[in-house]
DNA sequence: TTTATATATCAAGATATATTGATATATTTA
DNA sequence: TAAATATATCAATATATCTTGATATATAAA
């Protein structure tokens, strides 16, 4: 039950739908890279990366000073599901703009 | 997207998982009923059943002064998939219980 | 070892949602 | 027609969530 309402309070905002189809989209991103892309403060994103992390979506791989965000895998058929409800839904999906300065 | 956000939404709350899982074991069921059952006040009842009506899940059907709810039939993929997830949730849901006068 | 970069977290204010009791409307019964 | 019942909606308050700017931490570069 509390894992079920974590899931679905994480998608139950606009932000972070558009931060999950364009992780799923690009493959593995880095905090920089979606505030640059997006335009959005780095607190913002940072906590909502956490928040589709926290709800079994994304997994972060930590290399130097980046945060790797991706599309988290294997994932199971009910998230599946619900990435694919998402990829038809008409958003504004900027183009990636690499962020981070080196 | 208004679409996916309102549906979401409408399950992003303990109160109403309870009611639409009581309603998909129960079947028609009338706004007294769910009151005299989960032993809520009859408004929020009333406003959850919208709620869930609105998203997409519901029906409702009118017979004198008693409104009925109960599971939209026929139901799109993705709303079937969260009904099963919801079903296999540990929730207390309460036997049904009479509450019209009548 | 000092400085810059990337990320996370916190506190404050803004916004949204839930709960309750009161009230409105419609239907049925007396 | 008057009273009772079932439901919906509103207004006020309580609670949760989002956004922002500030701060903390860790890593890498100078």
């Amino acid at each position: 039950m509390e894992i079920f309402l974590k899931t679905i309070g994480a998608l139950n905002d606009e932000t972070r739908l558009r931060l999950l189809h364009f992780i799923a989209i690009n493959g593995k991103v880095c905090v920089c890279d979606v505030e640059t892309s997006f335009g959005m403060v780095q607190s913002r994103v940072s906590r909502h990366l956490k928040i589709l992390k926290e709800a079994g979506f994304l997994r972060v791989d930590r290399s130097g000073r980046w945060a790797y965000y991706s599309v988290r895998s294997p994932l199971d058929a009910f998230r599946q599901s619900i990435l694919k409800e998402i990829s038809v839904l008409k958003m504004e999906i900027p183009p990636l703009k690499k962020g981070c300065n080196l």
